[in-house]
DNA sequence: GCCGTTTTCGGCCCGACTGTTTTCAGTCG
């Protein structure tokens, strides 16, 4: 398969997504538009080597993909455009897009303020809301004009998604003023948060009381609220200080169950479970599950929406319509549940730590300290080595000096078995940063990419490939090297990279750093099949950050994984030999 | 556009809140 065009699977599914939306502007079919939207998430979904299955011309095979949409992923994949896609981006102005983002906007109002004042970006939309142009158009008053002006402002100032620590500090806040006001008798957090999913959006706050009233006060009066856009009888939205959407549900408590299920979603896998309720003649809302007679079945917990489905209970961070359903099917029928997923007190140990030896903040010692607070058996610093100047990588005789710090400290932890290893730098033509008997003499090496990220899919693969086969190296770090929010991974042939990293016996990283979370979640399945171990790995730069590993553990479970997948929740005696095995000389 | 123990047509999840409306369309999750 030809590598020319340069557009991979994750530019793929942006288009296919923007399709959808100028579809949905121009006024398609709402069922067009959201099988452009569906595909691209089924795409998104979907792991494999895309390449593969575009040359052996199998794309509709990916269910929600049909022959229209397999047809524009070709063309894309092989030639870079499409013909298809040019013509629907010539239905309107690109800059629209934009418009939608604009909290209130959805496409038929930005329809209409293009059709009647030809308005095009949202510069030209702010003039004409001061100009008081907007209030005439039918459909549209003052109220919106003045909403509009403020969505603008807010799409200026927060960018929409946080990383999951911000957002878990504005959750933790809402979430406490709800939960002692009168008559509530539970509360959590619904929505992507409960999913563990990598960013967040909007934070769902689902509460059970018979005194809606007195919760939406409560809810109102939390410290930090920016704006209040919507205040209903048991519905609630406001944007945070921080810029965070934040919803408030209350329910009855009866209807507690049906409705965490119902606002945890996604949204995808809870329309996947209505259609399965309506194909038995019955109805499922966030109110409960009704049979034929419209009878409410009896749910007190979520389980027993799934069992009277006849699925197994799912949990939470799998339910994003990823084949977790067809999954829990099969359990259900054999009357298992599912594997207990991994819990953060399961981990052992972490490699993969820095000190001011290179550029962590604390000193090795400070780091060993934490890491025997935490309770742990072994601890690996890895600092970065001598390429990587930038982070003041270890000479060969600084990794000399460093053991000697590290004998010393053995004698002051005893309990803590402390191991000496080397992020090292896969270089350019993919070798590791030191002579052989230089990281032979290391307990372990960590192997990432910090340089030339923008080296075609094809050499980037060898680059890496060339690395993991190094006998010395043990563990693939931040595989695809994104940073959320901030910029997409290098492109890779991800699953064979992963057949490399299972033949060599190489351990893949899951950086729990919160801005990493890399290996990407969506790799579960195929890291499973594979019978690939993982590792999560703190990559701290600092004491506080070696709590990282909660992030890095939320990860592991939203891939499905359980503590036997994890190498370092293995017992101290059988990890040492774990990592030995796959760094031999 | 996608899908099919309704298989090539006719469906496609569901409900709260808002604003501009006199009964509802649009947006959102």
């Amino acid at each position: 398969m030809s590598e020319k065009s340069s557009i991979g699977k994750a530019e793929i599914t942006r288009t296919l997504e923007q399709l959808g939306h100028i579809l949905e502007i121009a006024g398609s079919s709402p069922f067009k538009v959201r099988a452009f939207v569906n595909g691209s998430r089924a795409l998104e979904n979907w792991q494999g080597d895309l390449f593969q299955l575009v040359g052996d011309g199998n794309v509709s095979s990916i269910q929600g993909i049909g022959k229209g949409l397999a047809s524009i992923i070709e063309d894309l994949v092989q030639d870079g455009q499409s013909e298809a896609e040019t013509e629907i981006r010539a239905l309107i102005p690109e800059s629209l897009l934009q418009l939608l983002r604009i909290a209130g906007l959805g496409p038929k109002k930005v329809r209409a303020i293009y059709e009647k004042l030809e308005i095009e970006t949202i510069d030209d939309l702010e003039k004409a809301c001061k100009e008081e142009l907007i209030q005439s158009l039918p459909g549209f008053g003052k109220t919106s004009e003045n909403s509009i002006l403020k969505g603008i402002n807010n799409l200026r100032r927060f960018s929409g998604r946080s990383l999951i620590p911000n957002a878990q500090s504005v959750a933790e806040r809402f979430l406490a003023s709800v939960k002692d006001a009168q008559g509530v008798t539970q509360a959590e957090i619904a929505g992507s948060m409960r999913r563990n999913r990598e960013t967040i959006g909007d934070i769902d706050v689902l509460v059970a009381s018979l005194e809606p009233e007195a919760v939406r006060q409560a809810f109102l009066s939390t410290e930090g609220i920016k704006e209040v856009l919507a205040e209903g009888e048991t519905k609630s939205r406001v944007i945070s200080e921080e810029g965070m959407g934040v919803d408030l549900r209350v329910i009855e408590p009866k209807s507690f169950a049906p409705a965490l299920h119902y606002f945890t979603g996604s949204k995808e896998h809870n329309t996947r479970l209505r259609q399965r309720a309506r194909d038995r003649g019955w109805k499922l809302n966030e109110y409960g599950l009704w049979n034929e007679a419209g009878e409410a079945l009896s749910t007190p917990e979520e389980k027993d929406i799934f069992n009277l489905l006849d699925l197994a209970w799912i949990p939470p961070e799998l339910r994003e319509d990823n084949g977790e359903i067809e999954w829990a099917e099969k359990l259900f029928a054999e009357k298992k549940s599912w594997n207990e997923l991994v819990t953060a007190d399961q981990i052992q140990g972490v490699l993969h730590c820095h000190s001011t030896w290179s550029d962590g903040k604390a000193t090795l010692q400070e780091m060993v300290q934490a890491a025997s607070d935490m309770g742990w058996s072994y601890y690996g610093t890895a600092d970065h080595s001598r390429t990587a100047a930038y982070a003041g990588g270890l000479s060969i005789e600084q990794l000399a000096e460093q053991l000697l710090e590290i004998q010393k400290l053995r004698k002051g932890f005893p309990q803590l078995t402390i191991l000496q290893g080397i992020e090292s730098d896969i270089l350019q033509d993919g070798s590791l940063d030191y002579p052989d008997e230089v990281l032979e003499r290391l307990d372990y090496v960590v192997a990432s990419v910090h340089s030339s990220f923008s080296m075609s899919r094809k050499d980037q693969t060898a680059r890496i490939e060339k690395a993991l086969r190094h006998p010395c190296t043990t563990v693939w770090g931040h595989p695809t090297g994104r940073l959320l929010l901030q910029r997409d991974g290098y492109e890779i042939d991800m699953d064979h990279l992963l057949k490399v990293a299972a033949e060599e016996g190489v351990i893949v990283e899951l950086n729990a750093h919160p801005r990493r979370l890399d290996v990407d979640w969506r790799w579960g399945r195929r890291i499973q099949e594979l019978g690939l171990d993982v590792g999560i790995h703190p990559d701290a730069h600092s004491t506080h950050g070696l709590k990282d590993v909660q992030y890095g553990v939320m990860a592991a479970r939203k891939m499905g994984l359980s503590s036997t997948q994890i190498t370092n929740c293995m017992e101290r005696d059988e990890y040492l030999e774990r990592i030995k095995r796959c760094h031999q000389s």
